[in-house]
DNA sequence: CTTGACCTTAGATTAAACTCCAAGGTTTAT
DNA sequence: ATAAACCTTGGAGTTTAATCTAAGGTCAAG
């Protein structure tokens, strides 16, 4: 059993924060002490790990509960329905790793393109760099145009 | 040449959110019109795609000027110093690109967990694998402990 | 038996990143 | 030449995710 402050400067993160997400339905602590602290168990804390690192890879707090709902709640959900949301949410992970492939890309070739000496870096082609790694992009998403269409009226 | 809308509209954004991006000195476009509607160059759009993939990825706007700024301002930087600054923000990517791994792997095993069926999810053992999935990671960071130590006092 | 480091609550404040509004000027199409 | 659909500015409002403050209760050590 954790105090809150015990758990929270584990996670290098506020006592604050965890009673905000509390607050907020995300994590709460399997008990509290006869005085009212609250105590979290290995399984609270694992549960917070999970959260930030849902956060950490740019999920913002409501869809981390709309994951975490699925598990509270899956004596009311069918298998398929849990399934479902679960892979929808790998899509979504899967799509971001791409994004940041990418863009580790991009990285790669503006630090290839630098030729990383004393001299001044203005004949480092960076811009360049950059603006290949987009026409490619480009190139690629006139084809097959993914995510929601808008109107272009 | 694009007017804000016409940009904005095909980078799926708010002109709103260009004007926003103008004042915090990320992206201004390269010259006015006449009666002074903003009119944006085609490496203007190029720069855009950039921040805005730099924040689909979880870059924070600072982050992604600081980037920019490199760029910007290369006359006066050594090419080390370019490099030093691409390979820091190429690391974090890397980083980000691991934790995200993980997060898929998390979800993964909730997936495979699952049997997919029409039946309850009551007995698919979602917590269990991301809990699982949880302890081979704190395992292997109880060895390595990265990121910044804090007191513990 | 008090000092200091912890904990409790409710509510105010902050920071980032938009997002909207009002009042007016510009372009284009009919 | 006028309506619709753009654009301009400055400034106010919103959302998300904390973070801080005030006023007080708890607990282990000396």
């Amino acid at each position: 059993m954790y105090r809150i402050g015990e758990l929270a400067s584990q996670c290098d993160i506020k006592a604050d924060t965890l009673r905000f997400y509390e607050k907020h339905g995300l994590l709460a602590p399997s008990s509290r002490s006869g005085s009212g602290y609250r105590l979290y168990t290995k399984d609270d804390a694992s549960r917070l790990r999970f959260i930030l690192r849902a956060k950490a890879v740019g999920f913002t707090l409501n869809e981390i509960s709309e994951l975490l709902s699925i598990e509270l709640d899956k004596a009311n959900w069918a298998c398929a329905d849990v399934k479902g949301m679960v892979d929808n949410k790998l899509e979504q992970v899967t799509a971001k790793i791409a994004e940041l492939t990418q863009f580790a890309n991009s990285l790669q070739s503006l630090s290839n393109a630098c030729c990383g000496g004393p001299d001044s870096a203005e004949h480092c082609s960076i811009l360049e760099a950059l603006e290949s790694e987009d026409k490619q992009l480009s190139a690629k998403n006139e084809t097959s145009h993914k995510g929601h269409h808008h109107a272009v009226k």
